[in-house]
DNA sequence: TCAAATCGAGACGGTACCGTAGCGATTGTT
DNA sequence: AACAATCGCTACGGTACCGTCTCGATTTGA
């Protein structure tokens, strides 16, 4: 054999993780069973068993490999960068498999605490983002040093994780311009008052 | 036997739908169990099955006992009936059994067309009591005509949930007061702009 | 009081899943 | 070519669950 990208190890890890990734966002963490996992994988159940010890790891493995990092623009317009940053998480979150397994894996986040910290992190390093943003702007004035950071991305992130899981519509750029703009309105408001 | 308040027929009905809201509050519906719930309401399993066909259905009928209606208050201000509203919609849903099931029911309704539909309809009725108090205010001219409602709607909720189901925070009424007041802010700025 | 309805206890067959083990076949290495 | 590691396949014991059934005990209502 001339050169493989892949060992046989990797090609076998990645058949598996692939296929239970797919399965988590069909059927969802519970239903999702390591037989199935077998089947649809082409990878007998005894050596997905030698590459990951129970289907907890295996589950949690297979979300991780989903999880991409949404990058951050700097326009210099404060409306625009927010966004671009909106736009690339809910992409990032809200779409495509991750999108699929997003409220199971919250429900099974409930009863796995291993699971529980890999979407505490993956949502605190999407709330960094919105404030990394939200900071530029008070740092080039763009924006009052007196506005309470924490309590604006609430106001921008709820309206979109609304939309999507409550009322399962798509969250679309036009959505997220409509909340930016909202909020923005509202510090000005604000800021006028004071 | 002296007057029952309950037939034994109902009180049995009580217990299993009783011991099935606590155990699917504590494991979620795909772990929730027949035996189970038999085992805590001390009623046999076969006593279940003459009552309820299905566990989809006993699922279903137990959650249905926990939905509560808020109701609608109307001081005169718009402000503060936005706040009442929300703050008893938050305690209906965010708070107690139902809060604690809310998860699992979203994520088991993604293949139960029928709990699915039971979801919906109490979504779609809270955001109708919403909805009331805003066109109560349009009508009393506190709020323009040319406002949409129902684009007004989603950043008052959204950050409720958001705080909720994703931060893992209770929904305080300061959290609830803080978001109403952005909310108009935002309106109130752009009504200026026009 | 007595018959009918309802109940509890428990066993049943069937299914699905977990994680392990044995063993022949395949692969990669030297 | 020969060897060790890895794999596929299959079967296994154990567990948990569903929904049904039987049967003896209890409750209900006439």
């Amino acid at each position: 054999m001339i050169a493989p990208l892949l060992s046989r190890a990797e090609r076998v890890r990645e058949q598996v993780l692939d296929a239970t990734v797919a399965l988590v966002a069909e059927v969802g963490v519970e239903r999702t069973s390591i037989d199935e996992v077998a089947s649809r994988s082409g990878v007998a159940k005894s050596t997905i068993y030698r590459h990951f010890p129970s289907k907890q790891v295996l589950v949690i493995e297979a979300v991780h490999t989903c999880m991409s990092i949404p990058t951050v623009t700097d326009s210099g317009s404060l409306r625009d960068d927010l966004i671009s940053c909106f736009s690339g998480m809910t992409r990032a979150t809200y779409e495509g498999k991750l999108g699929s397994m997003q409220l199971s894996l919250m429900d099974a986040a409930q009863r796995d605490p291993e699971l529980g910290r890999l979407l505490r992190a993956q949502t605190d390093q999407k709330r960094r983002f919105a404030t990394a943003v939200l900071e530029r702007a008070v740092a080039a004035g763009d924006l009052r040093a007196d506005v309470d950071i924490e309590l604006t991305v609430t106001p921008l992130s709820g309206p979109l994780v609304y939309t999507k899981l409550i009322r399962l519509q798509p969250v679309t750029n036009e959505l997220i311009a409509s909340v930016v703009d909202s909020v923005l309105a509202g510090i000005v408001a604000r800021q006028r008052v004071d």
